[in-house]
DNA sequence: CGTTTGCTTGACAGCATTCAACGTTGGTGG
DNA sequence: CCACCAACGTTGAATGCTGTCAAGCAAACG
C-alpha cells in the first residue's frame, strides 16, 4: 500500500543553493562531499547506470561520480542550447524532458524517475536539445562527460554499458513513436500507465498503484493529446473498472484487460 | 534538375547473392574485395561515418569497414531479433525502419538515406529491435561492432563521434514525436517533405524536388495518418501551389511557405 | 495484355479538440 | 482560522479533422 514514499519527505529540509527568487526554473550547481554516497552503495544500483558493472568498474565509476546536484520542483536541470558537458543520473525525484518546437509549441518527450538518465541528447550537438526540469524537489548525479570517457576507454564493459543506455533511450523513443503514430487516446493512456507502473515496480515500489508527478496537461503533451481528454479517458477508463483515479493517485485494478487493450497481452 | 540518379542505375546487374525464391524479404552477406572502395575515398564522406576525423584515424576506419552488403529491393537488412553484432551504413539506396506492435500494427520509425546509419538500435538488447528494409535495391557497409569499438577505444574522436551519431539519433526521434503529437496533417507532410529535400540537398541532390522511394501507406504509417489522407493533403498542398505532385516525383514550389506552416520560418 | 499494386477522390462516421462552465485543491494573506 | 485566489481537474456540447468504406483510375510487373 505504501508507494512512492521515495521523495519529497528526504528533501525537504535540504541546503540547495537556490537561485535568486527573481530566476526561477533554474538552480545553481551544489557539490557535496565527493563519496559521501558512492554508487557502489547506492539504492539505485540495479537500475542505474552501474548495472553489470564488475567491482573494480564499479569502483571507478564511484570516483567519477563525485559531484551532485539539486533541483527543485519546477526547475531546470539544464535547458535547450546549454553547453553539454555532463550527463546525470536521478537520484530523487522526477523529471520531465521537452523539446521546442517552431512556434510555441514545446513537447514533453518524456518523464524520467529515480536511476533513469538524463541529458544525452546533449552530446549530438555539444549543447542541449531540450530542457529538463524537475517534477518535484530532486536530486541527480553529475557524470562528467569527459572524464566518464577516459575511464569508459580504459574499461570496455563500462563503454559498453553507455552505449546500452543510449540505445535504449532510442528504442524507447521508437515505442514512443509507435503509441502516437496508432494508438487511440485509451490506448495511449493504458500504456502510460502500465509503463509507469512497471517502472515504479522495478525500483521496489507497487507494480498496482502510484502517485502521478505530473499535471493532466503534461501527460497530454506527451501522449499527443489535450488536457480534457486525459481527463475523459482517465474517467472512462475508471468506468470500465481498469483503474480507480484518485486526484493523481493511480490503481491498476485489471493490468490484464489494460495490456489486452494495447495489443500486448503477454 | 537532376535528382537523384543516385541509386537504381548503378545497382542493376549486381552480382548479389540473393536468397532462394521461396525465403522472400531476407538477403545473404555477399563480401566483396576488402578495401576496393574505402571510407577515404568515398563520394558519402562529407556526410557518413568519417565526418570530422583526422586522416589516421579515417586509415584506420577504412581497415575496419571491408565488407559490404546488397540488399535487394523489399528486402530486409536485419529483422527484429536478429543478433546484434554489426551496424551498417548505407552506401547507396533507402531503407525503411519499423517496429512490430503489439498486434498486428507495425509503425514505420524512420526511413535513411545513403551516408546514414542503421541498426544502433541494436545495442541495447544485443539484438535487433527493428526490421530494416529497403526501399529500393540497396549496398550498406558492414561495420563490426566488437572491432570497431577496439578501435574506437583507442581514437577518442572516433568514439566520441560514434557517441554524437548514436545522440543524433536520440535528437531525432524528439522531433519525430514532436510531430507526431502537435502538427495535423498538413504540417506533417509538410515537415516530412522539407527534411527529405534538406537530407538530399546535404547530399550534393536537388533541394528543390525529389523522387520518393516510399508508398503513400508507408508515408502515412510513419506519419501517424492513413494512406488516403496523405494522398488528399499532397492534393491540398499542390492546391495552394505549396508543391507539385507527379506520382513520387515532387517537386517544392514555395519552401518559405512551407516553412511558416510548420512554425519553423527560420 | 491482364493482373496486381499503388494512388486518388467522394461520402459519411467517429473520435478528439475546442469552448465553456463548474468543482476541487492548496497556498497566501488578512 | 478563514477567506480568497490561482492552478488544476472534470464534464458537457458542438465543431472539425482524420479515419473508414467504397469506387475508379493509373502504373508496374510478369
Amino acid at each position: 500500500m505504501e508507494i512512492l514514499k521515495e521523495s519529497s519527505s528526504t528533501t525537504q529540509n535540504q541546503t540547495s543553493v537556490q537561485s535568486a527568487q527573481g530566476a526561477p526554473e533554474r538552480t545553481q550547481p551544489s557539490a557535496e562531499a565527493p563519496g559521501k554516497l558512492a554508487c557502489s552503495s547506492c539504492k539505485l544500483r540495479d537500475v542505474c547506470m552501474p548495472v553489470g558493472l564488475n567491482p573494480e568498474e564499479l569502483n571507478r565509476l564511484d570516483q567519477l561520480v563525485s559531484t551532485r546536484k539539486k533541483v527543485k520542483k519546477g526547475h531546470a536541470l539544464f535547458r535547450a542550447g546549454d553547453a553539454f558537458n555532463a550527463f546525470y543520473a536521478i537520484r530523487l525525484g522526477t523529471f520531465k524532458s521537452r523539446v521546442h518546437g517552431g512556434d510555441g509549441k514545446d513537447q514533453v518527450t518524456g518523464f524520467q524517475m529515480a536511476g533513469e538518465i538524463l541529458g544525452l541528447e546533449g552530446i549530438s550537438m555539444d549543447k542541449h536539445a531540450c530542457d529538463a526540469v524537475a517534477l518535484e524537489d530532486s536530486e541527480v548525479c553529475v557524470i562528467d562527460y569527459q572524464h566518464f570517457q577516459t575511464l569508459a576507454n580504459v574499461f570496455p564493459s563500462l563503454q559498453k554499458h553507455f552505449h546500452r543506455v543510449m540505445s535504449r533511450e532510442i528504442v524507447r523513443d521508437r515505442n514512443m513513436m509507435m503509441l502516437l503514430g496508432s494508438m487511440n487516446a485509451e490506448q495511449r493512456l493504458a500504456a502510460f500507465l502500465l509503463n509507469l507502473v512497471q517502472r515504479q515496480q522495478a525500483r521496489g515500489f507497487s507494480g498496482q498503484e502510484m502517485m502521478l508527478r505530473m499535471t493532466r496537461e503534461e501527460i497530454g503533451n506527451y501522449l499527443g493529446l489535450k488536457l480534457e481528454t486525459v481527463s475523459r479517458t482517465l474517467s472512462k477508463l475508471q468506468e470500465e473498472a481498469l483503474i480507480q483515479v484518485e486526484q493523481r493517485h493511480i490503481k491498476i485494478l485489471n493490468s490484464t484487460a489494460l495490456r489486452v487493450l494495447i495489443g500486448t497481452p503477454e
